[in-house]
Order: structure tokens, then sequence, then C-alpha cells
DNA sequence: TCGGGTTCTGGGAGCGCTCCCAGACGGTTG
DNA sequence: CAACCGTCTGGGAGCGCTCCCAGAACCCGA
């Protein structure tokens, strides 16, 4: 037998012939089957060991059709992406979560329309086994696309238009709009304003919806009291202005997500207002490198992008693994953290 | 010949038989080889489309030993990373200048020493080809690690101890802090502090050389102006603090990213400085989202995280094509972007 | 002692692809 | 017309693994 020179990867083949036992038995010791003697597992391992075998993962994937990645796709715009923490949080989550299961994160950013082709080209070529898409928007062609694809997907936000038939795992965004403008009502706020995230998402929709309902049922008018912003420090800025200007007696607001909030801060102080006395500002995320950092500490509606994502794994896997779990809308609780600025 | 069932995926040998050509011949037209007629070629490719053909990867990659998939290694602290928009930079430009060459980034976040064999052992597993390290940490185990393994790296700044030897894409860390100093100097000011980024990564270090040394030969001393931050925002803000506390006299700061100094401007204007006339200040990294956004914008050291990660995408390329490129340091130029905080 | 189960093992086939090689074909030359 | 070239094609081997199946080895009670 030709000894393998020093920088082939060895094989099964190698690793066995080094254990003493054939290639099937190697093969059972280290995925570690059944009926395999304790004697030949213990062969088996340490000729792994002595030999820095780690199995091929092309061969394994031929045969298994599992690749052990999964897709992880951001559909939004690269400004909006860049500075929005949510994204990142989901990003590391994703990581550690697949991780867990066995599984190696593959991201994909896909805005433009190039993109869209490759990347459905790319989850059509069965490099992953599925995919996890977060927070689409609503004229995003990707969930369309996908559903014609033979790779579970499963959404992490609703899904645009895509209403049945998809699996979801999605905050209760108007729940955690309510909940924020109720508890600025009950402080005894009047003129209660709102930044509202790009209507085009739903979780932005939502959002504004808890913020209208919850005024209308409190009795107050919210006739002018929008503005919508992109999610970026800048806009919450802007739309905080455009709000002073048109509204001067406002004496709270409703923003959206922390980076607005941040913006929004940032504009009501140079305009002399202080917080919370005169305008009290409560927003949405409850971002831990953000929310408590600024001053004052935001009261802010804490969701945990980590349970979100944990959620979307988990029925990933049940859907991988064959157990069918019928498409449903799961919607994760929120809650409202308060601190000074409200 | 057996009909082969709708949701089975199409194989090469069903496109040659649709195609009435041989497997060979197929694969030669799908891959553009010489030495096929363009008849055969037509028929093929157009058996492909109305097949839904796409090649199975595994198979793919169990012959060519490649399996177009690059892995992208973010080694640093969750809290810092969290917030750092140079990484956000640095994984977008990865995943569009892989794309560009065909290859599908595998994001990998290795900062806990489970992490470290968890990530070395996938990197080991033949699951990618080759592997892009970012700001590795001087203590940071990952690069000795990485040492042994049989994929090719290239470093995206200095690799902690290890100096030769290996591919690192840098920045002039060093002439931009000089840049930026200099830039102070020249317009008069005499007490410039500095805010250093964390002393167990290159980059930091030689922001920091380059302060002091700029400092020395214009013979101003540097005694007493350095404080140290972690490159978070709250960071900036306290280091920004104690350096007034310390050296109330203060005229100008230099700060080594741009994340800190948004916290050190914070400072300063609660403190009652204007900027720049009280107290200039100069960054690094000149980010779009931050640097031009802020009260006053920032003057900034510029570097583009996309020119950097396309010269490490290069250099791996032409490792993994076998062009054997000699290991070497490349160091990018950076400018000095001039707006009105200094 | 023998059957009948359970435990364990090794060989063969095959996943879908690429690469090599032998040979067919057609066109040019001596 | 033979010899030769470049162009094109199909079949076979093989990448490294898992899975199936036949059979060996062993243990137990009848």
């Amino acid at each position: 037998m030709a000894a393998r020179s020093e920088d082939e990867r060895p094989t099964l083949e190698d690793v066995a012939a080094f254990a003493g036992v054939s290639r099937s038995t190697a093969s059972r010791a280290l995925n570690d089957d059944t009926y395999v003697s304790a004697r030949s597992r213990e062969k088996v391992l340490a000729a792994a060991r002595d030999l820095g075998y780690s199995p091929n993962q092309a061969a394994r994937s031929l045969v298994t059709r599992r690749t052990g990645a999964i897709a992880v796709v951001l559909s939004e715009p690269e400004a909006r992406l860049l500075d929005d923490p949510y994204r990142t949080a989901v990003m590391r989550a994703g990581y550690r979560e697949l991780a867990d299961v066995g599984c190696q994160m593959v991201l994909i950013f896909s805005d433009t329309r190039e993109d869209l082709t490759r990347t459905v080209r790319f989850l059509e070529g069965g490099h992953v086994d599925g995919v996890l898409v977060f927070a689409p928007h609503r004229a995003d062609p990707l969930p369309r696309a996908l559903r014609l694809l033979r790779v579970p997907v499963v959404f992490g936000g609703q899904a645009a238009d895509l209403r049945r038939g998809v699996h979801v795992v999605d905050f209760d965004n108007e729940g955690g709009a309510r909940l924020a403008v109720q508890h600025l009502v009950s402080a005894g706020r009047s003129r209660i304003a709102t930044i509202a995230g790009p209507q085009d998402q739903g979780a932005s929709i939502d959002r504004l919806a808890g913020w209208r309902k919850t005024l209308v049922d409190a009795g107050l008018d919210p006739a002018d009291l929008v503005e919508e912003a992109d999610f970026t420090l800048a806009g919450g800025a802007r739309a905080m202005a455009s709000l002073l200007d048109r509204v001067p007696d406002l004496d709270a607001v409703f923003v959206a997500s922390d980076m607005m909030a941040v913006g929004a801060l940032r504009t009501l102080s140079s305009a002399g207002r202080s917080i919370p006395d005169d305008v009290a500002v409560v927003s949405f995320d409850d971002n831990a490198t953000l929310a408590p950092e600024m001053t004052p500490p935001l009261t802010s509606v804490h969701q945990d992008p980590r349970e979100q994502v944990r959620a979307m794994v988990e029925t990933l896997m049940n859907v991988l693994d064959g157990r069918e779990p019928p498409p449903r809308r799961q919607i994760l609780p929120v809650s409202l953290t308060v601190r000074e600025s409200s």
C-alpha cells in the first residue's frame, strides 16, 4: 500500500487502515452509529486523532444531501443596514444559534436586482439546507422568488405580502407600540407624536398602527403627529425637527427605533427642550449598546433578537428533520423598559 | 430510461440525455470548456434551462477540491464589534468582493475559547478554500492556530506577533496619524491630546506611535496627553472626560476612531468647549455614516475598507490559483478629509 | 448440541460531478 | 490515396463518503 504523502489530507480509508478495521466500521465509529464494539470505536477515534483526520464535507454532502450550512439573508438597502444595530444583533445571534445546532451561517446581502438573481441562483444551487430571511420590505421580490425554490425558508418579520403558507417569526410590534404609548398617556402626556419607520415594512406599519390605536382609544387626536423616517440617526433627527416645527407644543414622542431616537434626542436638545420634562421620549428595540447609554437613558420597548433567531432556527430544524410543522406566524412578546427619558 | 420524478433535482446526466449528448459534452458546455461544437453547446444550455438544472456543488467540490466558499473571520469581543461600523463595512465589502470572484462568504465570529476550537475545526474541515482574518488583537490565539492549518490565510490588519511568512493587508495607520496630527500642528495647536485604541491591536499601536512621533518632531511634549479607550462611543466619552480633567488647557485631540470621536464630541460639548474654536478634533476611519454626520462634521483620516478587502481577496485568489505570491505586508495609503471639527 | 436471536463487521454500490483518454470525424497536406 | 493534423465526442475511472446487505461472531435457552 502506497504511503500517503504528508500534505495530503487523510481519508476515512486511511483512518480505517491505521485502526485495522474496515471503512464501514470507521465511519460508524466516527458518526457514533450503533453496533460498533467499544474496542473498534477506541481504535478508530485514536487513529483519527493521530492522523489529524477531518471528514471531507463535500463527499459527505454528496450522499447525505445535507450541507450543514444555512443562509441568512439580509435584504435591506446598504445605508439603512450600515448603522442598524438590530442587524448586527441578528447576525451574531444567527451565528451562535446555528453553531449550536451544528450549522454554519452563510451570510447573504441582497438589495439590488442583480443581488436577487445571484441570491436565487445560489440558494437554488444546493449550497445550503435552508434559509432565514430577515425583515424584507413590502416591495422586496425575494420572498416570492424563494417561494418557488425547493429550499425551506423561515422569515424573521412579516414576509411582504405572503401571508399564508410561510413560516414567520415576528415580534409583537403593535403590542409594543401600545405599551409605549399607553405609558406616555398614563404619565399625563397629551400631545404624543411619533417618528415612524419606513412604511414599506411590516414592523414599521404595525408600530405606527399601535401608536394610532392607543391614541384614539385614549381619546386623543393623532392627526398631524406622524413623521416618517428611514431608521437612521440622521433621519430621526430630521423627522424630529420637522415635528417640532409643525407641532411646537408636543409633549412626547414615540420613536420607532433606538437609532432614530438618538437623532431625535439630539434635535430636541439643540432646540432647548429638556427631556423628559418638556418632551418625553420612548423608543423601540431597547438595544443594549444604545438605549441605556443615551443622555438621558432611553425608555424603550424591549425585544430580543436572539429569541427571534432561536425560534426561527428551531422551526427550520423541524422542517429539515421532516417533522413538517404547519406554516404559521409566531408572535414573540415584547416588554417596556422604563428609563429616564420618559 | 426511468423518468425522474418532479421534485428530484435534475442531474448533469439528465441534461445530457435531454440534449441528446453525453455527460462529458454536457459538462464541457456548461463549464465552457474548449472543444464543444456550437450546436452541442446550444442544445445543452437549452436543456439546462428547460430542466431548471443547477449543478450539485458537493459533487463538484469532491472532484475539483474547491468549495467556492471563503471564510471571513472577525475575532473581536462582542461589545466592541456591535457598534463598530468598520466591521460592518468589512462584512459588506467582503460579501461583494467575494461574490465578484464567484465565491461565497462564510462569516465566522470568534471571540471565546470555545469559538476558537470550533473555528479551527471548521476551517480544518475543508468547508472553505481560504480564510480572511480581520484585525486580530495581539493576544488572539487564532493566527497561531491558523498557522498550522492547510488553508490559505490572508490577514486584514497586523497579525498579532506573526510578522513574517503571512499575507497581510494593512492601512498606513502610522502615516494616517501623522497626517492628522501634522494638520493640527500646522493649525497652530500646541496641546494635542489623543484618545488611543486598545493597545493590544496593531492599528491602535501604530496610530498612537504616529501621534507621538509627530508631536516630538514638532518639538511638543506628549507626556500625560494619552488616554486609552476601547473603540466604543461610551469609551471615547469617558476618555475625553478624563483628559479634560487632567489637561484642562488642551486645544486639540486626535481620536483613534470615529466612534470614539462621537463620544468625545459629546463630552466636549457638555463641558462647554466649542469645536473647533476651543478644541479641534480629528479622528480616524472617516466612516461615511458617522464622520460627515456629526455636529460639527469630523475631520477624519480616510481609509477605505473596501480597498483593503479587495486587496485581500486578490492575494487570496493568487494563492488559490497557485501563483504563489510571496508573503508580504501590503500597506494601503490613507488620506485626510478635512471638515469643520478642526 | 443445536437453532435463533442479537451484535458486529466488511464489501459493494452509488451519490453527481470532472478529468483523462481513446477514438471518430473532417480537412489539409505530401 | 495515405498520413497527419486539429476538432469534437463518449465512456470509464474515481473523488471520499454513507448506506445497504450478506455474513461472521457471539450469546442464550431448549
